[in-house]
RNA sequence: GGCCCCGUGGUGUAACGGUUAGCACGCCAGGUUUUCAACCUGGUAGCGCGGGUUCGACUCCCGCCGGGGCUACCA
């Protein structure tokens, strides 16, 4: 059986560790260019690059960009943005694919050559109606003197390939039912199978973790390893993301690239912890976990064998407790960064105070906003808060704070309590029409924050305006 | 059609040949003599179906049903 025998040579890319240097596991990430990175391929970056760190290992980011009409640079730069933002690095890469196509030319001309592959001009309908007629058993061509043809590998029709996978067990497939795969197009170009065989094999991959769909793809894979006289890595084939309708993950399910999801407001580590759990769990179920706390925990063999489908909901309600426990100064910077405005004292004293509510990033700023710029009156919030008595409840608060030395959160309290004793209205006829008269709208900080972080001055004004619009209201139709 | 994978509450999961099938999100109901999306308490809801194997099956085997992937000179 002939041999590749040029895998033993150090690959021609200077970023790689010389292979001798390789003593335990290396991983790879290996995103084709052809989209945006989503949340499936975000969870497979994370599991590669929690698994490699975890094992003390290494991992190596390549990008399959062998298909030239949907590989792009702007979605490489996209990638690449989202796992910075991700904050998963590497230690190897980003490699191309294509710039290894010489080294992929090379093999397939060796297969040629020891007729482990063969060209052959069936077109597709040809292939399809030599299967139709053959029982659906995998193609096989006869080969042809053609060098503008493709190139097939040669697939045994006896024995069956093994996938030896550590989520799956083992997974066999009848070599009949492989069809004779292209390996090369008709200009002699490699194809994902082939190019991803041999990168594998060159970069000594030990552990190659990726989706479930490429499982049907792998038997393919070890099949030109085989042919090349190597043995395939450890695989683990990841199940699918699916979205809420149970579909596979798409463009149509909302929040989908890791883009979408930073600009939704999450954070990096809530999204981190949220998706490792994705399709792993732990044997004592907990829930949040450090970045660190999964790299010690996770374990690829523990990952469940099916599609789970992305929950937004419970994603958000673990941000929010990854917001409440970050340290004032560190939320205020990631509040600040998102809406795009400086750091300073006013904001932090706004973020600290809206810190309890908030779920996302997102969130914050309209619970504050009121503090920084006149707020958008929410009509809904208007009608359902203003009753008949609010603009005689919203003068006894105007002119109990309008009275008031000190106007810090005690003072504040103090005083509202009294007007609510006082009226012998229910706390909230109070307080809501107060609240919605500052803010617009009827959720905010504590209505006691709320008030005094906006000052005695601008308090009374829009309390004032409040009341003249009730007045002009109740005129209008009563 | 062929090949392959998967199937614990609405969602993510845990456990296990023998448990009242656990946890979390959601949802519902209270509480928080201030809204609420935060917080607290309680509650609701599950082993797809049918056969086996077994003293005993969610757990093992088979069939079915359901979902998914691959089946490109895409990745």
């Amino acid at each position: 059986m002939p041999r590749c025998t040029a895998f033993s040579r150090p690959p021609a890319v200077e970023t790689w560790a010389p292979i001798s240097t390789v003593t335990s596991m290396r991983f790879r990430f290996a995103p084709s260019p052809t989209g945006v990175l989503h949340i499936g391929g975000a969870r497979t970056a994370l599991y590669n690059w929690l698994a490699s760190r975890g094992e003390k290992g290494e991992l190596v980011l390549r990008l399959e960009d062998t298909d030239p009409e949907r590989s792009t640079e702007e979605n490489v730069a996209s990638i690449l943005e989202a796992l910075e933002w991700l904050e998963l690095d590497w230690d190897i890469g980003p490699l191309r694919q294509k710039e290894r196509e010489d080294r992929h030319r090379e093999c397939v001309q060796q297969m040629l050559e020891s007729d482990l592959a063969y060209r052959d001009p069936a077109s597709a309908e040809e292939v399809a109606s030599w299967k139709k007629e053959n029982g659906n058993r995998g193609y096989r061509g006869k080969g042809a003197d053609d060098p503008s043809a493709a190139v097939r590998l040669r697939v045994p029709d006896e024995g069956e390939t093994v996938v030896r996978d550590e989520i799956h067990g083992d997974v066999s497939f009848p070599n009949s039912a492989i069809d004779d795969f292209v390996i090369a197009r008709s200009d002699g170009s490699p194809l994902y199978n082939l190019a991803v065989a041999i990168d594998d094999l060159d970069m000594e991959i030990t552990d190659v973790v990726r989706g479930d769909d490429h499982l049907s793809n792998t038997p393919k894979q070890i099949l030109v390893m085989e042919a090349l006289g190597t043995t395939p890595p450890r695989y683990a084939h990841l199940p699918l993301l699916h979205g809420p309708d149970g579909k596979k993950l798409s463009k149509r399910h909302g929040a989908d690239s890791v883009q979408a999801l930073r600009d939704s407001g999450y954070l990096p580590e809530a999204v981190r912890n949220y998706i490792a759990l994705l399709g792993w769990g732990t044997e004592d179920d907990e829930t949040l976990l450090t970045t660190e706390d999964l790299i010690a925990r996770f374990r690829i063999d523990r990952v469940g064998k099916a599609a789970a489908i992305f929950d937004e909901q419970k994603l958000r309600w673990m941000n929010g407790r990854y917001m409440r426990g970050l340290p004032v100064d560190d939320y205020t910077a990631r509040v600040a960064a998102f809406i795009d405005r400086e750091v300073d004292d006013r904001l932090r004293d706004a973020c600290e105070m809206a810190q309890e509510k908030a779920q996302t990033l997102a969130e914050v700023w309209p619970l504050i906003g009121y503090l920084f710029e006149e707020p958008e009156l929410d009509e809904k919030a208007w009608r359902k808060v203003m009753k008949e008595g609010s603009a005689d409840l919203l003068e006894s608060s105007h002119s109990a704070l309008a009275d008031l030395e000190g106007f810090g959160v005690p003072e504040v309290e103090k005083a509202l309590e009294q007007v609510v004793v006082d009226s012998g209205a229910k706390p909230g006829a109070v307080y809501q029409p107060v609240r919605v008269a500052l803010t617009g709208g009827s959720v905010s900080p504590g209505i006691f924050e709320t008030v005094s972080a906006l000052g005695q001055e601008q308090t009374l004004s829009r309390i004032e305006a409040a009341i003249d619009r009730c007045r002009s209201e109740q005129g209008a139709t009563g």
